[in-house]
DNA sequence: ACACCGATTATCT
DNA sequence: GATAATCGGTGTA
C-alpha cells in the first residue's frame, strides 16, 4: 500500500453530505491518546442532513448544548453519548451553521506498513473488525472529550490513500432511526461490500 | 426537580 | 429475532 496523505479538508465543506459519507469509505482514521496511536479504515458511514432530516439531532434547527457542535464548520468532530453507554463519532460537514454530519459506523484494522511514518513508533494494532459505531470508538479510544475538536490538529487525523481503488460500496437505509418516520428510509448509509456490517 | 428516551450492544432463543 | 442493560441529554414544570 502506498503512503497515505493527510486529507485536504475542503471536501468536507461541501453541501452534499450524502456524497461525502460515501467518499469517506476507505479513508484512514488515526487517533492518538497519550502516546498511543490507534487507527482504522473507514468501512461504514451514515449521512445526517441537518435541519430537514428527521433523523438528525439538528432536525428543525434545534440548538441545544449537545447539538451546538453540529453547527460548527466542516472538519469538526462531533462525539455524543448514546443510550448512556456508547460514544458515537461523527465528522461535521458543510459550512458553519449548517448542521450536516457523517456518523462513522464501522472500521477495519490496518497494517502497520500503511500507517504514516510519523505515527508508526506509537502505533498499536488491534484485531477483528469494529462493526458498530459504539465499538469503533472504544477500539480507537474516542471519548466525549474529543467533542468539538478539529480533525487533523492534535488528536484525530483523517488520511487517504492516493491510489486507493474504490471497492464496491453498498447503499442502504440508516440503522436505528425508526423515530424519523419516512426519513428512516432515505438511502444515506454506505458500507464496503467486503466488510461485514453488524446489521444488514 | 423529574420523567422519558435513545444515530447501541451483548446475550440470549 | 427478541430483549435487557444503562445513564446523560432533553423537555416539561
Amino acid at each position: 500500500m502506498t503512503e497515505p496523505v493527510l486529507v485536504d479538508q475542503t471536501f468536507l465543506l461541501r453541501d452534499d453530505v450524502v456524497a461525502i459519507a460515501r467518499e469517506l469509505i476507505g479513508m484512514l482514521l488515526i487517533v492518538k491518546n497519550q502516546s498511543v496511536v490507534k487507527a482504522g479504515i473507514i468501512a461504514e458511514t451514515e449521512a445526517y442532513a441537518g435541519i430537514t432530516d428527521k433523523a438528525s439531532h439538528a432536525y428543525g434547527g434545534r440548538r441545544t448544548i449537545r447539538t451546538e457542535t453540529l453547527y460548527r464548520a466542516g472538519g469538526t468532530v462531533y462525539v455524543y453519548l448514546c443510550y448512556g453507554v456508547h460514544h458515537l463519532f461523527n465528522i461535521v460537514t458543510n459550512q458553519e451553521n449548517i448542521p450536516h454530519a457523517v456518523l462513522i459506523r464501522g472500521i477495519l484494522p490496518v497494517n502497520e506498513k500503511a500507517i504514516p511514518e510519523n505515527f508508526r513508533d506509537e502505533f498499536e494494532a488491534w484485531k477483528g473488525i469494529a462493526n458498530g459505531p459504539g465499538k469503533l470508538t472504544k477500539k480507537l479510544g474516542i471519548r466525549a472529550s474529543h467533542n468539538a475538536s478539529m480533525l487533523n490538529s492534535d488528536a484525530i487525523w483523517l488520511y487517504k490513500f492516493p491510489e486507493y481503488h474504490p471497492v464496491e460500496i453498498v447503499k442502504t437505509s440508516r440503522i436505528g432511526v425508526d423515530y424519523a418516520g419516512e426519513d428512516a428510509y432515505l438511502p444515506y448509509r454506505f458500507y464496503a461490500r467486503q466488510y461485514k456490517p453488524a446489521k444488514i
